[in-house]
DNA sequence: GTACTTCTGTGATATCGGTAACAGGATTGG
DNA sequence: CCAATCCTGTTACCGATATCACAGAAGTAC
């Protein structure tokens, strides 16, 4: 459950219908982008494979996104979605790690597009520091701290060796990050103003697998 | 709810219970490789942020992992739960796309470590064929058919460009795959008796950010 | 032995979340 | 104008899920 201030008014959102709400604007941008205007709750919902009242029900935690009668305006509904997800100004991230994964994440465009700029990557390694990834120079990691809060970047991703992932962490929190996100296997300790979000890859793994296996006899595993 | 057959019986389970399931046995592992042997419910539970009493209510479903009065053994719990989640015998697989998420996956020891061997790496790049990560030669795209139905793969991972992902899958499943891990942003077209986890990396960015902004606000949420 | 602690297994209970149902607004066509 | 058709906002309901509470087993200290 979370708390959500919209127009003065206070609502208890359950995280269920939080985890839905990317969803909603990753597809409404998509919509945006083909030109279409206007999206009835039916069409958007069976698009994500959900009921069309419980998008209406999710919604309604927000208040009035159209009027009794209309479709929604898609032109109105991403930059509500975008303020409420907390995207409506772009958010500036750092990448800890220059590994293959952190090399990965850098050169995914995708997370530009969608309003996480990278600053940028760090790496202890000297024989990196110096190289760009898609113009984003590699820092030693010594500069990071020094670089996060003359940007006041909010967000991390971790993408070192899991056995100085908690060191790293500590860095990027001194430094001002209250947002990481988190690709080592390893249970960061935060204080409680930080938020840590575990990229599990093992798990979707597991889940897939798990899934393959009881072809027919599961319905819809996330 | 999932029925789910363990030693001969079979359980109904709800899928809230099979998702955290991967969860307990990825943490257990870790375990298991730092050399502890015992663990209670309340220790794995609050290391991975649940109660104690919702562990113990899950595995509950699936019948006594211990005595009551005493802790969980690590050895006896890890392969039992390797069991019920399917990955008791490895589970190879092969990486579509050797670009820049392809290899990174591909360099990811932790898969191999819980039952996921990686096989093959395939791509359409010429320059590519005949390098080697980690051992695992990498195969242009057009023996990826004939691989996979002769080693009987059936877990494939799409690290594609979106725009040739359909097709890939496609040829992925002709081969007899029946589980797809698709990293691009597209939404993939599968007969019903394939799986499909679309892993959003965007999406879980932006359930980032929306903490982030309302720490405080938010009560005990993932 | 007893008292005390730690722990699981298990049912009972409260809370959450998805779905259906419906009142009434907007639009269209006649 | 009226009727028909879409549509949303909102409430009510019920099954799914999380949490609590406690009995009793195993260990420990004395």
């Amino acid at each position: 459950m979370t708390i959500v201030s919209n127009k003065g008014k206070r609502f208890r959102v359950p995280d269920a219908t939080i985890k839905r709400l990317p969803l909603y604007l990753d597809k409404l941008i998509l919509l945006q982008q083909a030109g279409v205007q206007e999206v009835s709750s039916r069409q958007l919902a069976t698009s994500l494979d959900i009921k069309a009242s419980q998008l209406r029900h999710d919604f309604h935690y927000f208040g009035g996104f159209s009027k009794p009668g209309r479709p929604y305006s898609v032109d109105k509904l991403v930059p509500a979605l975008r303020e409420i997800i907390g995207v409506d100004e772009p958010v500036p991230m750092v990448i800890a790690g220059a590994g293959h994964l952190g090399n990965a994440l850098a050169n995914y465009l995708n997370f530009e597009r969608q309003g996480f700029p990278l600053l940028g990557v760090f790496d202890i390694d000297s024989r990196l520091v110096g190289l760009e990834i898609r113009g984003v120079k590699i820092r030693h990691m010594s500069e990071m701290r020094e670089f996060v809060s003359e940007n006041s970047v909010k967000l991390g991703v971790l993408t070192v060796p899991m056995e100085v992932a908690q060191v790293v962490a500590e860095d990027m929190i001194a430094a001002g990050i209250n947002g990481l996100w988190n690709f080592t296997p390893t249970e960061i300790k935060v204080p409680a103003d930080v938020i840590v979000r575990n990229e599990r890859l093992a798990v979707g793994l597991m889940c897939l697998s798990f899934k393959t296996k009881r072809i027919g006899m599961t319905e819809e595993m996330r």
